[in-house]
DNA sequence: AGCACGCCGACT
DNA sequence: GTCGGCGTGCTC
C-alpha cells in the first residue's frame, strides 16, 4: 500500500493522507501537486509534503484523483519556510500554502449540471423553481451552481438540485479547470511541399491573386532579412492585407500555421550600458556593507532621506549577479514598483522580474516557473510581500527596501506573517544575505543592530551634497489666538506656499487623513451621523456628497437636516484631504492642485497616473494621505507642509511616536532634492512635543533612545513580543463573556503579563464587536513551549459550546 | 473553507 | 404542515 501526506489549500492545520498506485508512488515527488477529492463532491489542489508506505489507522484513505505535475513545483526549501511561517505565526499549514501559490495554479473543481439525454417529463411533476431549471438547460447543455443560483434569484439551490436527481432529470459532474493558460503566438512557415529553392517560382505560378502574391512575397523576404520565425501578426502588418488572406492560404496549404508559447511579462528596451558612479559616502557604504556581510547575516543601511539608497542596493545587486545567484528586492507597496523597476532595467535589461497581487494570474504563474527553473528571466526579483513565497532554488541575496513600513507586516488574512522577519528566516535557509535599507529604521531592527546582531551602514549626507529639509514649526494654538490662521492655513504656511509657487517649485501637502471631514455634528442637538454597522462616525466626501464610513464602505446622500431633531444646521468637525484642497482652491485660484488619496487612486494605474502628473509638473500642489511618505523621488519639490501633526501623535497605540517621526520624516524628506534646501512646515498645537522636535532636529538618535525606554518600562517589542488574541462577534454579551473567559485562562495558565480583554477604540465593524487580549512575551523566554500553551488554550476556548460562535484570530508580533 | 445534518421559527 | 434559517461537525 502506497501513500501520500498532502496540505490542502484550507485553513486547516493538519495534512490529509490520500492512496496512490505503486506506479504513481514512484512517479510522485514532493513539491508536486495532486488534485484530490475532498469532502462530499469538491475536489482541491493538494500539494504533496511526503510520499510513504504507512497506512492510515483511523480511516480508509482516498484515492487522488490525478497527478498536476511531472515535477516538482515547489521546492524543499519553500516548503520548509512556510512550516516555519506557520508555526511561527501561529497559523495553519493551509493558510500559508493558499497564501504562497498564485490562484493560477490552484485548480478548484466547479460542479456542472446537465440533464439526461432524452428524457420526457410532464409539467406537473415539477416544482417551479425545478421547472425554470429544466427549460434553461433545454438551451444550455450544462450549467454551472452560480449560473442556476442566479437564474432562481436565491442561494440555496442544492435541495432543488437533488430532487431533479432523484427524478433522473440531471446528473452532475465535476470538472477542474486549469486556469493558467499559456500565452501563444500564431507563426506561419511554408508548407513543406514548397520547401525548396524552386519554391517561389512555382508558387508564384500557381497563385492568381495579387494579394495572395505580394504576401507570398513579403514571406520570402521577411525570412530572407530576419532569419526568424515569422509571425501572422507581422506578416499581416509588412504586407498590408487582412487576415483573411492568410486563412485562404492556410486552407490551400500553401502556408502551414503553428504556435509558439511565448512569456506575458517580457521586458523590451534597451539597456543602459553606463556604468554605475557611487559617490565617495556612498562608495565607502558599499564597501561597510560588504564587510558587515563576511561577519554577519544581516545588514541595515540607515541612510538619509535622498542618501541614494537605490545605488548601493544596484551595485551590491550587480555582484551578487556575477556569482550566478537570485536576488529578492522586497518593497513596501506595489505602487513603488514602476519607478524602481524601470531603473533596474535600465540596469538588468530582462534578468528583472516582478510579481504583486495586482498581476494577473496568468502572469504571476509565469514569475513562478521562472524563478523556479532559476531563469536568468527571474534573477533578481522585485515585489512585494507575497514574492517571499516564490520557488527560489538559490537565493544569495535579499534586499528589504524601506525596512520600517508596518505594511509588511499582513494583517489579514492568515498567515500573519512579517515580510522582513519571514525574509530573514528564508535567507537563512539559503545561506543568503540581508540588507535592511530604510531613512528612519523601526526601533527593533535598529535595537537589533545596537546589540551586534545585525551590522549597521550609515549614510548620513544626502546624495549630492543636498542639505536636509529645514523644519519649521508652526503652533497652531498660538495661530489661532491671534486670529492668523485662514481655514486650516497658518499665514506662514501660506507665505511659503506663496513663495515656492512664484519660484515655480512645487509643494506637497500632507494631512494623514481621506474626504471632508470625519464627522458632521448637528449644532442643535449635537447628534453625529454613525455609521449603522459600526462604531464610527461616518466621513462626510463633499465631492460625492455622502457620508461614508471608512471601515465598512457603507454609505449614505448628506442629510439636509438632523435625523434626530431635523435642524438644517449641520456643521463639520476635523478635516481631510478634501478639504485642504478646497481651500487651497480659494487661496490660490492660479494654482493647479490635486489630490492623491484612497479615493483618488483607485483604478489600476490612478497612483501612477497622478505621480507622472505632478514629476511632469502638471500639478504645483499636491494634497495627500500617508502615501505620500513612500519613497517617492520628486526633483523639484521645495516645501512641504505637515497640515497637524497631532492626530499622528494621539494615537492609542504603542508605536504611535515612532510612526509619527517616521511618517513625518519620510513626507519632509520629499522636500529639497535639488542644489537648494527644502523646507518643511509642520503646524502643530504641541511645537514642544518631544517626537516633534525629534523631526525638527533630525534626531532619530534621539527619537530610538526615548522610545526604547518607553518600550523597557511599559513592556513591548523589542523587549517583549506581543501576540494579540482578537475576538470577534455580533452579541455583545456573549463576546464579553468569552473574552473574560479567555483572558482567565490564559492569565491563569501562562505566569505572564495578559492585558485585556480590552474594547478597541472602534468596537464594532460590520456588526461585530470586537475585544482584544494581548499576551507579552519577554524576549529572553522560550517561544515555542508558550506558544504550545495558548495554543492549548486556543483548542480549549473551542470545545465550550457557547463561545465557539467566537471567531478568534490569532497575530504574533502584532504590530 | 464548504457542505450536510439537524433543530427551530415563519408562512401557506 | 413545509420551507428555509443558522448552529455544529467533519473532511484523509
Amino acid at each position: 500500500m502506497h501513500f501520500i501526506e498532502v496540505i490542502l489549500p484550507l485553513s486547516l492545520a493538519k495534512t490529509f493522507t490520500y492512496r496512490i498506485s505503486e506506479a504513481e508512488y514512484h512517479f510522485i515527488k514532493k513539491g508536486m501537486r495532486v488534485a484530490v477529492p475532498f469532502g462530499k463532491s469538491k475536489i482541491y489542489t493538494a500539494l504533496v509534503l511526503d510520499v510513504h508506505q504507512n497506512a492510515p489507522t483511523l480511516y480508509e484513505a482516498k484515492e487522488i484523483h490525478q497527478i498536476l505535475d511531472e515535477k516538482p513545483i515547489a521546492t524543499e526549501i519553500q516548503i520548509k519556510h512556510w512550516l516555519w511561517i506557520a508555526d511561527y505565526y501561529m497559523c495553519g499549514i493551509g493558510d500559508v500554502y493558499r497564501g504562497a501559490f498564485p490562484s493560477g495554479l490552484l485548480l478548484e473543481s466547479e460542479t456542472i449540471i446537465s440533464h439526461k439525454p432524452d428524457v420526457t417529463i410532464n409539467d406537473s411533476e415539477l416544482s417551479d423553481d425545478e421547472f425554470l431549471i429544466f427549460e434553461a438547460l433545454q438551451h444550455q447543455s450544462s450549467l454551472k451552481v452560480q449560473e442556476i443560483a442566479s437564474i432562481l434569484n436565491r442561494k440555496n439551490i442544492l435541495p432543488i438540485l437533488q430532487k431533479l436527481i432523484a427524478k433522473d432529470i440531471i446528473f452532475l459532474e465535476e470538472e477542474i479547470k486549469e486556469t493558467y493558460k499559456p500565452k501563444l503566438v500564431r507563426y506561419v512557415r511554408l508548407h513543406s511541399k514548397y520547401d525548396s529553392d524552386n519554391g517561389l517560382r512555382e508558387l508564384l505560378e500557381v497563385l492568381k491573386s495579387a494579394k495572395q502574391k505580394e504576401i507570398v512575397l513579403v514571406y520570402f523576404q521577411l525570412n530572407a532579412s530576419e532569419k526568424k520565425p515569422i509571425t501572422v501578426k507581422k506578416l499581416i502588418e509588412v504586407s498590408n492585407v487582412t487576415s483573411s488572406v492568410v486563412k485562404t492560404l492556410i486552407e490551400k496549404e500553401i502556408f502551414e500555421e503553428y504556435f509558439l508559447q511565448q512569456d506575458r511579462v517580457s521586458f523590451k528596451g534597451e539597456k543602459s550600458e553606463n556604468e554605475l558612479k557611487l559617490s565617495e559616502a556612498q562608495e565607502s557604504a558599499f564597501k561597510e556593507i560588504k564587510d558587515s556581510f563576511t561577519q554577519k547575516e544581516v545588514c541595515l543601511l540607515h541612510g538619509v532621506t535622498s542618501s541614494g539608497k537605490t545605488e548601493i542596493y544596484i551595485k551590491l545587486i550587480e555582484e551578487y549577479l556575477h556569482t550566478g545567484k537570485q536576488v529578492l528586492y522586497l518593497l513596501p507597496e506595489i505602487a513603488l514598483t514602476t519607478q524602481l523597476v524601470s531603473r533596474l532595467r535600465l540596469h538588468f535589461g530582462d534578468k528583472v522580474a516582478v510579481f504583486h497581487s495586482k498581476y494577473s494570474n496568468n502572469e504571476r504563474v509565469e514569475v513562478w516557473k521562472q524563478t523556479l527553473e532559476n531563469s536568468p528571466k527571474a534573477q533578481i526579483v522585485i515585489g512585494a510581500r507575497s514574492s517571499l513565497f516564490l520557488p527560489f532554488n538559490d537565493l544569495g541575496l535579499l534586499i528589504v527596501d524601506e525596512e520600517h513600513e508596518q505594511i509588511f507586516k499582513q494583517t489579514d488574512p492568515a498567515p500573519r506573517f512579517h515580510a522582513r522577519d519571514a525574509a530573514i528566516v528564508l535567507a537563512g535557509f539559503h545561506k543568503a544575505k540581508v540588507l535592511l535599507g530604510s531613512a528612519t529604521p523601526s526601533i527593533e531592527t535598529y535595537f537589533n543592530t545596537q546589540n551586534a546582531k545585525y551590522g549597521l551602514v550609515t549614510l548620513a549626507e544626502r546624495y549630492k551634497n543636498v542639505r536636509l529639509p529645514e523644519v519649521i514649526l508652526v503652533d497652531l494654538k498660538d495661530k489661532h489666538f491671534r486670529k492668523r490662521m485662514k481655514g486650516h492655513f497658518s499665514d506662514l504656511l501660506i507665505e511659503e506656499i506663496a513663495e515656492a509657487l512664484s519660484l515655480g517649485e512645487q509643494v506637497i501637502l500632507f494631512q494623514n487623513r481621506r474626504g471632508y471631514s470625519p464627522v458632521m455634528e448637528c449644532l442643535r442637538c449635537g447628534h453625529v451621523p454613525h455609521c449603522q454597522q459600526c462604531d464610527v462616525s461616518l466621513t462626510y466626501h463633499k465631492h460625492k456628497n455622502q457620508l461614508r464610513c471608512h471601515y465598512c464602505g457603507y454609505s449614505i446622500a448628506k442629510p439636509t437636516n438632523c435625523h434626530n431633531c431635523s435642524s438644517i444646521d449641520m456643521t463639520t468637525k476635523g478635516f481631510g484631504t478634501e478639504q485642504i484642497e478646497q481651500e487651497l482652491a480659494t487661496l490660490f485660484p492660479k494654482a493647479k492642485t490635486a489630490r492623491m488619496d484612497q479615493d483618488t487612486t483607485r483604478g489600476k494605474f490612478g497612483f501612477e497616473k497622478i505621480i507622472d502628473n505632478f514629476k511632469n509638473r502638471e500639478i504645483d500642489i499636491l494634497v495627500g494621505t500617508q502615501m505620500l511618505a513612500k519613497g517617492l523621488d520628486f526633483e523639484n519639490v521645495s516645501l512641504v507642509g505637515i497640515m497637524n501633526a497631532d492626530n499622528m501623535l494621539h494615537h492609542p497605540d504603542f508605536r504611535a511616536f515612532e510612526r509619527s517621526f517616521q511618517m513625518m520624516t519620510q513626507v519632509a524628506g520629499r522636500a529639497g532634492r535639488s542644489e537648494k534646501q527644502g523646507k518643511a512646515v509642520i503646524q502643530t498645537y504641541n511645537p514642544n512635543h518631544n517626537t516633534i522636535q525629534q523631526v525638527t532636529n533630525h534626531n532619530y538618535a534621539g527619537m530610538y533612545k526615548e522610545q526604547l525606554y518607553d518600550r523597557q518600562i511599559y513592556k513591548y517589542p523589542p523587549y517583549f513580543r506581543i501576540i494579540k488574541l482578537t475576538l470577534k462577534h455580533r452579541d455583545y454579551d456573549k463576546l464579553k463573556e468569552g473574552a473574560m473567559w479567555m483572558y482567565k485562562v490564559l492569565s491563569q495558565n501562562l505566569n505572564l503579563p495578559v492585558l485585556g480583554p480590552e474594547e478597541p477604540a472602534i468596537n464594532r465593524i460590520r456588526n461585530e464587536y470586537i475585544r482584544a487580549i494581548l499576551i507579552k512575551i519577554p524576549q529572553n523566554m522560550p517561544l515555542g513551549s508558550t506558544k504550545k500553551t495558548i495554543q492549548k488554550m486556543l483548542n480549549s476556548f473551542e470545545t465550550v459550546a457557547q463561545y465557539r460562535a467566537i471567531k478568534l484570530t490569532v497575530n504574533v508580533d502584532f504590530y
